[in-house]
DNA sequence: TTGTACGCGTTATCAG
DNA sequence: CTGATAACGCGTACAA
């Protein structure tokens, strides 16, 4: 910098302002200090930039983990409008520990970063750790596993809403009698999930009926155990609607194997849109989580927040609605 | 720093050295210093440090995506090794874009990253950006997707050991005529592939014929196509070794609705331990890419080299060997 | 509108 | 073995 202010005959101030676009310098020295700033390829120095103002361009996001379809996804869309907006991104995952997730925040504010993004690991409790990025001024913003206390910038999924799409769906192509293949019900995303399947059938007047919803950890083998247990029923079920893909990867091929025809004589949705969902035969109908507009809401929120900081307003919660993308498992050609 | 030294009555010189184990500091001032350090809770300002230094604890990732397996999990790999080491890690990617790759190779070093690890778009041939990296003294790694020429750092698999390996699983299996799916020749992993494959049959003495080898872009659809193929061959072949595993779950897929038994009749192998091939029935047989090991051997590659900085020795060069994962679409009883 | 001077929190250098 | 001091490169209050 000291080079490019002799260059040019002003002081390191003026091309310090000039850089960053400062009211008080003259546009035609704008100009100039630029110009030749792109001559000489100068490089701004961001450390000591960030040493100066207490803040860098790094966002910091915290994961349980990294695979899978879901976070992967979340990332990639965070990352795109974070570098939109000049900042680039460090990633973190808690492995879903407690302990974990409060050390990598340590490492995020050591590493001065302008905000923080976390996703929480299911193990967590204690949020004292997230009380300490407030007080340092850093602003913070949950997505998809948010706290359930009401006072926390988050961006999450209307599971419910979703659930109860893919349930109506299958009425909708002509199915009577809709199972569900719940997950374990002390995650938010399950419970929400379920009671969306019970709202699309209150609110047709069909009965729900707790022999037809199945508990499980939702693995491929819970998926295929599950439905071999619903259709020896006295009166099985024509449809069901899972909570997870992986159930209903296993719902497939136990239905198959039982020799019904999908989506004809049964027919299936899922929720998560995996990779694998349009690998099987047929195709799995499944609700996506709109993974990528997700991050790019949280950066969207972040950067307001980070703007507006004074204001001290009531706590942001974005809500997406997931889209239900209707695949040969569950498409009868009549309809 | 200054309160530690103060509360300490000695200078924030010596606080500096203690914290950092340096050699000219007395055991018990050491003492004395870390455990004031912990009492106070007392936080090193990573940014002065690298500002000073010239240089931070953050790794840079270059990979061209996200998604997927392969990629999450090696970054997971370079993850857990790193944070042993006690850094962290950014990661951006290239989208498979030269211009993209360029770029966040600038942003990395203005983020005085301590080294970058780096998987080739699949685009790039001018490698000037990565020239611009050892000049400034910073240690380069690429890994998995590495320029050919030889002067250069790099961790990458053995993918011909690999094909090799799985074809002579098949051999044992007692399959007498094996089929190959190959990929896009101009790219190199499968052209090892393919050599790995004819490896394992003229090893056995066995001939190679190219009537069965196809070739196509490995979807899951193209699969299937040459399945349809080589199963109305005169003499068809009882086995295939597929490069990639998509292609071998439409293969599947298309081998069981031609009503041959797996693997009784014929047998399946993969390449890359995808997702789904535990999912599918039988589940597939695959080469594991060592994922997890790659990064690590990536990093540890990397912190060697910063180390040593002065020698400019010869690049270093490791080559991880692929496992076999033997299962149903591939493993016969009698075996 | 521009320039001067100081400080952000460390660490390297040199002197004790 | 320890301490004083300068410097890393930038941003900003204040003076001109």
């Amino acid at each position: 910098m000291a080079d490019l202010a002799r260059q040019l005959g002003v002081s390191m101030t003026t091309v310090s302002r000039a850089l960053s676009d400062h009211y008080s310098i003259g546009p035609a020295t704008k100009q100039r200090v630029q110009q030749m700033a792109r001559e000489l390829n100068y490089q701004p120095n961001q450390v000591a930039s960030a040493l100066r103002r207490g803040q860098s361009r790094l966002l910091g996001v915290v994961v349980p983990y990294i695979e899978g379809r879901f976070f992967p996804a979340v990332i990639q869309g965070i990352e795109q409008a974070a570098s939109r907006a000049g900042f680039s991104v460090i990633v973190c995952q808690s492995h879903e520990d407690e302990q974990l997730e409060r050390r990598t925040i340590d490492t995020l504010l050591h590493a001065q970063v302008a905000g923080v993004l976390v996703s929480l690991a299911h193990g967590t409790r204690q949020l004292g750790h997230f009380e300490k990025v407030r007080q340092r001024g850093v602003p913070l913003v949950f997505f998809d596993r948010a706290p359930t206390s009401g006072d926390t910038n988050a961006v999450v999924l209307d599971d419910r809403a979703g659930a109860c799409q893919a349930t109506r769906h299958l009425l909708r192509q002509g199915c009577l009698r809709i199972a569900h293949l719940a997950g374990p019900q002390h995650l938010s995303i399950y419970r929400e999930r379920r009671q969306g399947y019970l709202d699309a059938l209150q609110t047709q007047g069909l009965p729900t009926c707790e022999d037809l919803i199945i508990y499980s950890a939702m693995t491929v083998a819970d998926g295929a155990r599950a439905m071999h247990q619903l259709l020896a029923l006295a009166q099985p079920p024509d449809a069901v609607f899972g909570a997870g893909d992986s159930a209903m990867l296993g719902a497939l091929q136990a239905v198959r194997e039982l020799g019904l025809t999908v989506p004809a004589q049964f027919a299936l949705a899922g929720f998560s849109n995996e990779g694998f969902t349009t690998l099987t035969n047929p195709p799995l109908t499944s609700v996506d989580q709109r993974c990528g507009e997700m991050g790019a809401a949280a950066v969207r929120l972040l950067l307001e927040l980070a703007t507006t900081r004074s204001s001290r307003a009531a706590a942001h919660r974005v809500v997406l609605q997931p889209e239900l993308l209707v695949r040969g498992s569950s498409l009868r050609t009549s309809s």
